[in-house]
DNA sequence: ATATATTTTTAGACTTGTCTAAATTTAAAA
DNA sequence: TTTTAAATTTAGACAAGTCTAAAAATATAT
């Protein structure tokens, strides 16, 4: 078994392998963690010792099958738990961070898979993220970042990026949620702006900020 | 906020300060908690400079109102959690211990009282134990055990005392659970063990272990 | 290509919670 | 009441995880 502080290094260096390089760097740990970068390089050597990243000094880190498997079963477990607070204990969306990071830890296979069974096999948490299956796969779909969406077209609003509690707030204010029916009208060169249209009508001007950590599919 | 291992201690020595003498020692809380004596002592200081105990030394331990209060939250947490186990995700009785005392320790009240809603506001968890209510009262009844019971009256069983899996096994196979009918037909002076009919006319006899382990109500 | 800045690692220290072994206090028995 | 036994505490050590400050390696800029 693992410790809470091995697991969320795991889980953050998975992370930062999907969304940066593939070798990830001691600062780059240390910022996700709010750590310092010497603490970082100290538990490097111990994940290194049982396998569970690909560590060489100054060099950065990869995991190891292993070391992907159980922060993929961190990550699992985080997203689950984030569809029974939403689903069942009607916490919104940007409430659920945090308590499913003390959540995810919990350990007993019997207990994620009746939850999983309870909440019904989700594929995605409530911010769309899909939820890996109990062997490990990562379902992956086709979506794109808004940013990078073509005017005229109609998408749906698949998975937000980033999940600070301020962007989640900020697309409930403007009843922009998964699913959602989204169309580009228009888009500025000068500040990578976009006016999108709803399925309701209204109309909206979106920062590049905004655009760039929002996902969409074609409809 | 307090550690997990602040909070065991505060909820053993709650239990022991119900069930033994107002005054807790040393070596029985070590005895609960599978640790060493001189840990114990360690622990009980640390927990005095912060008043949740009171502690001379030699003398043992009673809990402040302090103490209790965050006892008797862990209790209601553990407690929930195991509600939510058995009635939500069909967990048995005799397997729910070891997933409540990881869950007890998550911190969130908000979590806590939207649990509390799912679960309809339940009073008594699976093994019949009074829930704490939110403000820290412990809702007591007027079970008395089964081994000190009368024969030819209608019981009715209300909690387990001893909620170890070999006993709740023992309960499930014989098909005793709570709110179960139970009738004292014959007691035995030998051995203190007794005869008792359930609902189903089925006859069973119980060792002293059991029926001193049982609390019932009249029905 | 050399100087400067940034990143990463090392060395040593601290905290929490635990342990063993020895010393001390309290309780029980002869 | 004195002796023996049991319980409790102290002292010193250890592991996990973190930190600061300084040293070493790498990257950047002129």
């Amino acid at each position: 078994m693992f410790s809470h502080s091995e697991e969320n290094y795991l889980k953050v260096i998975h992370n930062l392998e999907l969304t940066n390089s593939k070798n990830v760097s001691t600062t780059l740990i240390a910022n996700e963690l709010q750590t310092k970068a010497s603490s970082v390089t100290d538990m490097l050597k111990k994940l290194a010792d049982k396998k569970l990243v690909n560590y060489e000094k100054y060099k950065g880190v990869t995991l190891t099958k292993q070391g992907e498997i159980i922060a993929l079963n961190v990550v699992r477990k985080h997203r689950l738990w984030e569809v029974f607070l939403v689903d069942k204990l009607n916490f919104n969306w940007d409430e659920v961070h945090e308590v499913a990071e003390q959540l995810e830890h919990i350990k007993s296979d019997q207990l994620i898979d009746r939850l999983d069974a309870f909440l019904n096999y989700p594929t995605k948490d409530p911010h769309g993220d899909p939820i890996p299956t109990k062997n490990g796969k990562m379902p992956l779909d086709n979506s794109i970042l808004l940013s990078d969406a073509h005017a005229d077209i109609v998408y749906e609003v698949s998975c937000v990026k980033d999940n600070s509690k301020s962007l989640l707030q900020f697309l409930d204010k403007h009843a922009i949620t998964i699913n959602s029916e989204i169309t580009i009208v228009d888009k500025f060169d000068f500040d990578d702006s976009m006016t999108v249209k709803l399925s309701n009508g209204i109309l909206l001007t979106l920062s590049n900020k905004v655009s760039a950590n929002v996902f969409v599919n074609l409809k």
